[in-house]
DNA sequence: AAAGCGGGGTC
DNA sequence: GACCCAGCTTT
């Protein structure tokens, strides 16, 4: 049998069930393919539901605010996704009529849809014939064939790509796109794939030879930076602190944070103090987390620590504690504010 | 072509 | 620790 059918047929039987899986709605699918950009369905489900829940319609998600969107999405990562998002909310609702584009070529000029996003849109929405390549799709591909160029290559990307659109059932794009990304998810996963029961385990080249753990190839990451950060945390004798935006391109961008000092290796609070510029007025200072917390990122290990900072002088504009959970902030600072409890100081 | 961008999970 | 995840954008 076709590798498409087996797939397909498979998959029939094996699929979960799974909220963007029972509509064709265009709003609802485009939904659910950036939030799973980069991230498992497990953590970006809850999301999935309080997108939908809280923006009902793209008219919905255009009219909010982008600090009501990044508040929604905080903790899930890559806030780009999440500024593009509500950028293309507003280009649909306000400039297309709230009317998707419905083919590959025109989805893929929206602002966060990239080659797989504008496949899966095209094919889930419109049975376009367009193939998806995901991290699935590679591994699946790598090890049934036994390609062994880098997926993360050019001309890896050109060779999948070329491959899964010859793969691809005409008569049936999108279940067959779901079918191999499903199989890749639960069958021929990159730990310890079921291949015992697997249904193409007989023609697998990875399995022929004994090559499940070298496949797919992907060239090494660097390693990440190592980064020193200093958070300080003001608290004023009314109740009240200082938040930042981070403004700037880079990690975290339009979330919040407290007065961040980045310093080239770990400091005291000696060495903090040098750093602070009206020193004179700060009653007390304190470190919350003895040992430096390592927040890890993909491309960074941030070694973060919390100064407490006691002053009855802050500069405007500062903020009620009380109104510390309405700004959307990175995950590691969300953690120190559930940690540190505020509201003892109340 | 390579770098940058998060956070959670597995082994 | 290394690697992976329904990738995209910028340099």
């Amino acid at each position: 049998m076709q590798l498409s059918k087996t797939l397909i047929s498979w998959y029939l039987v094996n699929k979960r069930e799974l909220p963007w899986r029972n509509t064709q709605n265009p709003y609802f699918i485009w939904l659910s393919e950036i939030i799973l950009q980069q991230t498992q369905i497990k953590q970006g489900l809850p999301y999935y539901e309080a997108f939908v829940s809280q923006y009902p319609t793209v008219f919905h998600l255009a009219k909010a605010p982008e600090e009501a969107v990044l508040k929604l999405w905080q903790g899930l990562g890559y806030y780009s996704r999440a500024r593009n998002l509500h950028a293309t909310a507003k280009y649909i609702a306000f400039h297309l009529n709230g009317q998707f584009p419905e083919n590959y070529k025109e989805l893929l000029k929206l602002k966060g849809v990239g080659d797989y996003t504008a496949s899966a849109i095209a094919s889930f929405c419109f049975n376009e014939v367009a193939a998806v390549l995901d991290g699935n799709v590679f591994r699946v591909l790598a090890r049934y064939y036994g390609i062994h160029t880098p997926i993360n290559s050019t001309e890896g990307k050109k060779t999948f790509k070329a491959l899964v659109s010859d793969l691809i059932d005409k008569k049936n794009p999108a279940d067959f796109n779901q079918a191999i990304m499903e199989f890749g998810a639960l069958q021929c996963t990159p730990n310890k794939p079921d291949c015992p029961t697997c249904p193409l385990a007989s023609s697998c080249y990875a399995h022929r030879k004994n090559e499940i753990n070298q496949l797919p190839v992907k060239t090494k990451a660097r390693k990440p930076a190592i980064k020193f950060f200093n958070f300080l945390v003001y608290i004023s004798d009314v109740n009240t602190t200082i938040l930042e935006k981070r403004e700037q391109k880079g990690i975290w961008q339009n979330l919040y944070q407290f007065p961040l000092i980045e310093t080239p290796k770990a400091i005291n609070k000696h060495e903090l103090l040098n750093y602070i510029a009206n020193a004179q007025d700060i009653q007390e200072v304190s470190l919350f987390n003895a040992n430096p917390i390592v927040h890890k990122l993909s491309h960074q290990h941030l070694y973060t620590k919390f100064w407490i900072i006691k002053t009855n002088k802050l500069p405007q504009p500062t903020v009620p504690f009380a109104d510390l959970e309405k700004y959307a902030v990175p995950i590691v600072i969300k953690n120190f504010m559930d940690a540190y409890n505020f509201e003892v100081e109340i």
